[in-house]
DNA sequence: AACAAAATAGACCAATCGGTCAAATTATTA
DNA sequence: TAATAATTTGACCGATTGGTCTATTTTGTT
């Protein structure tokens, strides 16, 4: 009968979050076990309990979460917009939030991993590859909503732009190149 | 006097070519010293002999030499198109040919360590920052040089389609997002 | 030939890597 | 409450990490 706060984080789920926070900024290789638990606190051994797979499953578990969590803030930036390219817009803004809140560590969630070769942890790079699917669908039913034609090769340029927006914006340390975008989207779809 | 052949390449060279293709596709954090030195057959010692300051300064040069080997790929694919749209789209080709003959190993050279959080390696990272300087500027010049508008954000718009649509194409496993490319740039850009 | 500078060679180091495992603890069910 | 299952705890492991250091060999210069 402890005092304890209204939500109680399982230690599963702690240790995604954290191994998710540390992945998009450091990648696979960067992202290291022992590192994930010291931060946590949380010792060794519940990691194998609860992720038996042992690194590879961990970090499997963070891409499905990290990419949740992004669709999720796209879908809530675009939320409420009356046309598609301020729906678009709201996107790259909320993006350009995230660097700017972060000093520019953020970076491109599902990419930081999905561009690091991986004949190895294949189980990592099916997740990654679902998460940009369940994107890619999603931007696509959105235009297609709104009676963009081509909507999946747009959605396909959309999301190119701003995976590429974000390596580039992360590397010069602005946000010009998100801006862009920006104005992109005013050339290549409906106004108003 | 030993029979050597027409080219002899230096120790140095040998261990930037090797870092340089090793993280390309593994990043920062996946590339090791060990590994470099055990693929090479070159002892420790001269590692640092000629690179005092270790990985970092070895990933400095490997950046500086990809940066370079990339640019100089795009540059040949270029040369000869009668039109920009042509000029570009060889580009896209030329990126689509290297997935094919690596089975999808090939990634954006710079970005697989641009994208990785660093504002530890900060030499490293500020040799990403110029290489990608010098890709923008380099676009910029051939699109103005050609009468294209808006030169630089319509350079920095096909960096950022380009760079994402190599981590889409290596996520996914096929070449489709770099097709889109083409057909988009028909639309952005006066045909022939 | 003699000397100095450059380069090669590899043993060695502490620190960290991902992973295993047996014991202790807490929750659940009978 | 007794038995059982789920979970936590942390010591321990071999392998690998980036890096240092002292010889030895090769190269260039006079």
């Amino acid at each position: 009968m402890t005092m304890e706060t209204a939500e109680q984080i399982s230690t599963r789920d702690r240790l995604i979050e954290k191994a998710s926070k540390l992945m998009e900024r450091k990648g696979y290789f960067g992202t290291g076990i022992n590192e994930i638990l010291k931060e946590t606190g949380i010792p060794k051994g519940s990691l194998y309990h609860h992720f038996p797979g042992g690194k590879n499953e961990l970090l499997k578990e963070a891409v499905i979460y990290s990419g949740k969590r992004q669709l999720r803030a796209y879908s809530d930036a675009m939320m409420g917009k009356k046309t598609v390219a301020n729906g678009l817009k709201a996107v790259i803004d909320y993006i350009i939030e995230q660097f700017l809140e972060t000093d520019f560590q953020y970076s491109c969630p599902i990419g930081a991993i999905a561009i690091e070769s991986a004949t190895e942890n294949k189980v990592v790079k099916d997740a990654c590859q679902q998460a940009y699917e369940k994107m890619e669908k999603s931007f696509e039913a959105y235009l297609n909503l709104n009676g963009i034609e081509d909507s999946l090769s747009t959605a396909r340029i959309i999301i190119n732009m701003i995976e590429g927006g974000s390596i580039l914006t992360k590397a010069h340390g602005n946000i010009e190149h998100l801006k862009v975008i920006k104005d992109h989207l005013n050339k290549i779809l409906p106004e108003s």
